[in-house]
DNA sequence: TGTACATCAGTGAACGCGCGTTCACTGATGTAC
DNA sequence: TGTACATCAGTGAACGCGCGTTCACTGATGTAC
């Protein structure tokens, strides 16, 4: 019935019991997480919440880093999965390119102000001591390719312009950050090359609007901190050529 | 010789000897911080590194977090220190707005590679179970006076333009904005009205193009990381109504 | 279906570590007369 | 200038805490015959 592949479905009772508990102990560790914040995750007290002696944990995982790995992996995939969520809604309802970037943006707004301790398991400071192996750049990378499709879109469109005459950014794109943008998500194309250095402006734009927020340099802004990230976000865009109409929102 | 006031140097051997103490300690743990990270900063290593008990210490300091908060101003202040002098150099030798503001960008990029634990302190994550207290906020706002001066010049001189036709930050500026960032830097004018969410812009594309490099978000663009700056900091500028000019650079 | 053995999930004690903070103390430095 | 007292910088031991990780163990679950 089946090859000498490792089956998707545990065969024995055992290795379903020990994926569902490998399961459970990662809602857990999510949880303390999202109570405590990435530095203070302790497998100690992830064992405590499972009602479990601590030493049991090293029967599902390496080690703490193993735990975190696994966690920002997750992490990774969650806010990647809201994002593509995100920009396929907009599209399905006939955005325009920058309208989709908008969109995604406020998706990610949103699920960091829901969750703040998992965005700054990925996006604040790197947890001291820690490396993250290479097992995360797949679901890291999902953020990216939401964000040159977005790109790729309008330069599809031709709607993708520099947004004044004193500024070119293709002249200052090198090749090696073509290779690397365009080579993560498909064969290197004339429009790739004239965004190559935008993906990095817009991932740059959302992650510091995001992080001034969540740690506090704009808490004198208070209330209407919505208004304030569309304008910031809307605003980064029009310099990378994405005009965006905000009058509706 | 002198009224009742707090005399500046201090009057006596024990005084000034308590003064150089701590600022001995202050030294200390600016290294620690700059060695270990921010939420690894611990009095007892300090104390070690003193050659002195860790219970010393509290001669001098109340706690650890009275010890984080002076560390804070002391770096708030110091980038603060860079950014007004790096705007100050740029307008002596003539630079416009654009210009000024891409070499304030760049001189605080160069000081947070330079000590990098020392940018987490006060842009990273923050360190978790702390409260910054109120009196971090006047170093803080160093940095939001730069910024505000460079649009403000701009604003004078009548080069602040929109980027595009279909985006107007002005209608979406409300009056809290305004008040904080007018009311913290002088009497609110129509020029402080137009550039309240700009000077937020500007500040987010700061701190998300330094933190993503700083984190690792931009690790596989590897070596041209300078130039790839450059270009974020030019983008989101011209969005909003700065235009640099980047082919000397 | 029943027995003998192997696997392995989970236990609980322990090791060694570092931390922030308190407290009674000592001895040197300063002050008042 | 000399003595008696007050101040206070720094000591070292201690408290109580939590952590990651190891290890010999037990007992239940699974497998082979």
């Amino acid at each position: 019935m089946s090859t000498t592949e490792v089956p998707s479905v545990p065969a024995t009772a055992r290795e379903r019991a020990r994926a569902q508990v490998k399961a459970e102990l990662l809602d857990a560790a999510r949880a303390r997480l999202e109570a405590d914040g990435a530095a203070e995750l302790s497998l100690r007290a992830v064992a405590r919440d499972l009602g479990v002696a601590s030493s049991a944990v090293y029967r599902y995982v390496e080690s703490r880093d193993a735990l975190l790995t696994l966690l920002i992996i997750e992490t990774y995939d969650a806010v990647g999965a809201v994002a593509e969520q995100a920009a396929a809604d907009a599209r399905a309802r006939g955005a325009d390119p920058a309208r989709t970037w908008l969109e995604v943006a406020r998706a990610v707004r949103g699920w960091a102000l829901a969750q703040p301790y998992a965005y700054e398991l990925i996006y604040g400071t790197p947890v001291r001591g820690y490396r993250a192996p290479d097992d995360t750049v797949p679901s890291a990378l999902r953020m990216w390719g939401v964000i040159v499709s977005v790109l790729q879109q309008a330069a599809e469109e031709g709607t993708l312009a520099p947004a004044g005459p004193d500024f070119d950014p293709h002249g200052r794109v090198t090749p090696a950050v073509v290779a690397v943008v365009g080579g993560a998500l498909g064969p290197v194309s004339d429009d790739v090359l004239r965004i190559a250095s935008r993906s990095a402006t817009l991932f740059c734009s959302l992650l510091g609007a995001i992080s001034a927020e969540l740690f506090g340099h704009l808490h004198r802004f208070a209330d209407d901190y919505g208004a304030l990230f569309d304008v910031t976000i809307a605003t980064a865009a029009a310099g990378v050529g994405l005009h965006a109409d905000l009058s509706d929102a």
